[in-house]
DNA sequence: ATATTATTTAAGTATTTGCTTAAATAATTA
DNA sequence: TAATTATTTAAGCAAATACTTAAATAATAT
C-alpha cells in the first residue's frame, strides 16, 4: 500500500496539492529532460566551455584545455557528457575535432547567456 | 613559472585564444554565480520545487513532501540550499513556513519555466 | 508546564562527480 | 612502416551530493 503521506496543516489545500502533482505529471518529461541540460551547466568548466562555443562558434578540446588551463583529458570528459545529452556536435578536419553548439538543444541556455554578457564586470 | 600550456596545432588562433581567455576574465564572476544557480536547478527534486513555486506562489515543506513523495528533512536541505544562493525566500504563518522564490535570482530561470511549460505533454 | 505539529539540523552512508595518470584510437607526416 | 599529434577511453581516487534516521528548535494548543 502507498506511503501515508499528506500534509496535516489544517490549512493544507488538498486541491492544490492534487493540482500540483497533476502539473508534475504532466511536465514530467519536460522537468526530466530539462533538468540534465540545467546539471551539464551547472558546472564552472562546463559553463564556460558552452558560453566559448555561443561566443566563438566552434572550438576543439586542445583550445578549451589552453583555455581554461586543464588536462586534456578533464576537457574531453566534459565534452563526451555534453555530447551524449545533443548539447554540443563534433565536425572532424584532420585531426581536429571542432566543437560547437547545438542550437535546438541551448533554447533554454539562450537566457543565460545573454545573463552572463550583461553581468559583464565593467573594467 | 607558469604551465607550458598551449594548443599546437598549426591553425590555432592565438588571438582567438587570447579573446577567449580575456572574455572569460571579464565574465568570470557572473559565471560563477549562474553556474551555482543552474547547479541548483539541475536537480530534479529541486526544479520541481522551482517549478510548483513559479506556478503556485508558494508552498511549504509539508507540501512538497507530500506531493512528490519524498522526506521533510530531505526537502528541508533541498530547500536551505536554494535559501543559501537567494533563489527562494521564506514567510512564516504559525508553525509553518511558507517559501517562494525571489524573483530577481530567477530570471536566469524564467525560461526555464516557460520551456517546460511548453513541452508540456499533449493528453 | 506538557504535548503536538512544522521544520531544521546533524551524523552517517551509498552514489555520483571531476579530476588524475596511463593506455587506446585515429589521422597525419616522415 | 614508424613516429607524431589530437583525441578519447579506462581505471582509480578524493570530494561532493542526496538521501536516511535521530535529535534539536520553534510555535501552538491543551
Amino acid at each position: 500500500m502507498a506511503p501515508e503521506l499528506s500534509c496535516t496543516r489544517a490549512e493544507a489545500d488538498q486541491k492544490q496539492l492534487m493540482r500540483c502533482r497533476e502539473t508534475l505529471g504532466t511536465n514530467s518529461e519536460a522537468i526530466v529532460e530539462i533538468s540534465k541540460v540545467l546539471a551539464l551547466a551547472g558546472n564552472e568548466t562546463r559553463l564556460r566551455i558552452l558560453f566559448l562555443l555561443n561566443e566563438e562558434g566552434e572550438l576543439c578540446p586542445c583550445d578549451f584545455a589552453d583555455i581554461l588551463e586543464m588536462s586534456v583529458p578533464a576537457i574531453s570528459q566534459h565534452i563526451r557528457k555534453m555530447k551524449d545529452v545533443g548539447l554540443i556536435t563534433s565536425r572532424r578536419e584532420g585531426q581536429t575535432l571542432y566543437y560547437s553548439l547545438v542550437q535546438n538543444h541551448n533554447e533554454v541556455l539562450e537566457n543565460v547567456f545573454t545573463k552572463i554578457q550583461k553581468n559583464k564586470k565593467v573594467a
